[in-house]
This record gives structure tokens, sequence and C-alpha cells, in this order.
DNA sequence: CATGTTTTTGCGACTTTGTTGCAAAAATAG
DNA sequence: CTATTTTTGCAACAAAGTCGCAAAAACATG
């Protein structure tokens, strides 16, 4: 993939934060915090700028966020518009999108309307393990 | 429920903060963040009892967090020890344990150890609806 | 490619959540 | 009742995230 051309079928204008931190994440295998990512651009950006971006990123659906317990909320490229279940591993701290994990099974109760879910599941990954 | 015997039953001294706070929890059937318990008890308490009597609940299984996004961690008092799904609706903010949803069926792929779950889906819940 | 318009950025100040060390106060054990 | 242990309040702190505003960069258009 590439960043120009995502930025692009997104309209978004190509500013050098927006390329760079795109290009972040298109190395990235892992979910990723703003703090993470400001290491990675050697804080070439402003803070305020990182937020900004990663907010619009998740606006125009080209990540999505990984919500876990006592951190920060990671993003990941999202790849497969599929909902799925995400795995954080305790020991390496990688986030895999665990899309063949089929979760189509889970029915709600009467009357209540689904409009977003989050699934994560921690444990160890079978690199670790 | 009593307050009292649920703090022995669970080997913490009774203090007048840990009465006071596990009385919200035993009051309310909604998930409470940090803010919302020191509300209720008229800031009685300084906010770092309040944080670290929390997490003493937590580990003793008293309450169990619902993380979601751009939200304060809230805690819910723990009835049912079955893992399950929290819905959390975005007008009333109530957040439901549901615990009739089955989700045994969630099978991680080989080599994933869950160690730890968290479900959680956002939408209306059918007081709204 | 020059220029006017729109969008984005950096800066700084701020809010909120959550943590920690330490001395005083309260709870508990005997 | 008293000694010991635990918990509390205070204050200071760190880190995440937001916002207004002026400057800078990107874009559209001729």
């Amino acid at each position: 993939m590439n960043s120009l051309a995502l930025l692009k079928s997104n309209k978004l204008s190509q500013t050098s934060s927006r390329i760079d931190i795109l290009e972040v994440f298109l190395e990235s295998d892992t979910g990723l915090t703003e703090k993470e990512i400001d290491e990675r651009i050697d804080s070439k950006y402003d803070r305020a700028t990182v937020y900004r971006t990663l907010k619009i990123f998740r606006e125009k659906g080209i990540i999505h966020p990984i919500i876990a317990e006592n951190e920060m909320t990671r993003y990941v490229l999202k790849k497969d518009p599929v909902e799925h279940i995400h795995f954080k591993c305790e020991l390496c701290g990688n986030v895999f999108c665990l899309t063949e994990v089929n979760i189509s099974g889970i029915k709600l109760p009467k009357g209540f309307i689904k409009k977003e879910a989050n699934f994560l599941i921690s444990g160890m990954c079978p690199g670790c393990n």
C-alpha cells in the first residue's frame, strides 16, 4: 500500500506529517500509541498534530482503535473491514487482529441495538508461547 | 448484600471509606467511574483513597472493570463470575452485563492462550429505544 | 507558476485521570 | 488498653488529550 494513494483516496491533503505518520503505520504490524508514533518520527511533529491526524485517520476508517485496560488507545491499520477480535500479547505487547475468529454468532437480547463493538482478549501469543 | 459482610469475607479492614464506597456500588445498577463515585459520596474521601479502594476491590474480585473508548474506566459489582459481554447505551450511559449472551463459542486460533477478555458493545438499550 | 483561499500546523496553556511518598490517623490483634 | 499494622489525606507529580490562535503549508484556479 502506498501512503500518497491512501491519502488521496480518502480525500485528505498530502501534508508531510500525514505521509510520515501513515508510513509508520504501514511499516508496523502492531497497534501503536501516540507516544510510539511520536518516537518513530523523532518528535518531528507536535503532539497535537499527531492526535489530530489520528482522529482524522480514524474518521476516514484508515486506522481503527484497540482499547485495552490501563493502556493508552492503540491504533492499527484497518486492513479488513470485517468486525473482529483483537488479541494483545501480555509479553511482547503485540496486538493481532484475529479476523479468522467468527463472532457473528453473538446475538444481543431483544431491544438492544448494536452500533459498535470492541472485543479484546489478552494473553500469550504463539510467538511467545 | 451487606457491605460489612462483603468486606469481611474478602478480608478487608472495615474503614468508613470502604463501607461507603461499597454501598455506592450496592445501590447502583450502572457502571461507575471514580468521578461518579466521588460525587455520590460528596467528595467525603480523597481521590487517592477512592482510587486505592477501587484497586483493592478489583483485586479481590468485588468489582470488575468496563473499558470503553474515550471513557474513563467504569466499575460494576461482580455479581456473576461468568465471563460476559457488556453493553453500553450511548444515550443514557447505562452499562449492562449481558450474562445471557453466550460467548463460549469464541475459540482462539492455535497457539493463542487467553488470560483475560473484554467485550463491549455500544448502542441503544431497550429503555432508550 | 503566481496568487488568493482553505486547511493544517505548532505553540502554549489547560483539564483530567491516575499515581506516589510521607506523616498522621484509624483499624486491628493481643 | 496498647503496640503494630493498615489506611488515609495531602501535596506534588506525570501523562494523555484538547483547544484557540496566529503562522505556515497545501491546494485550486487562472
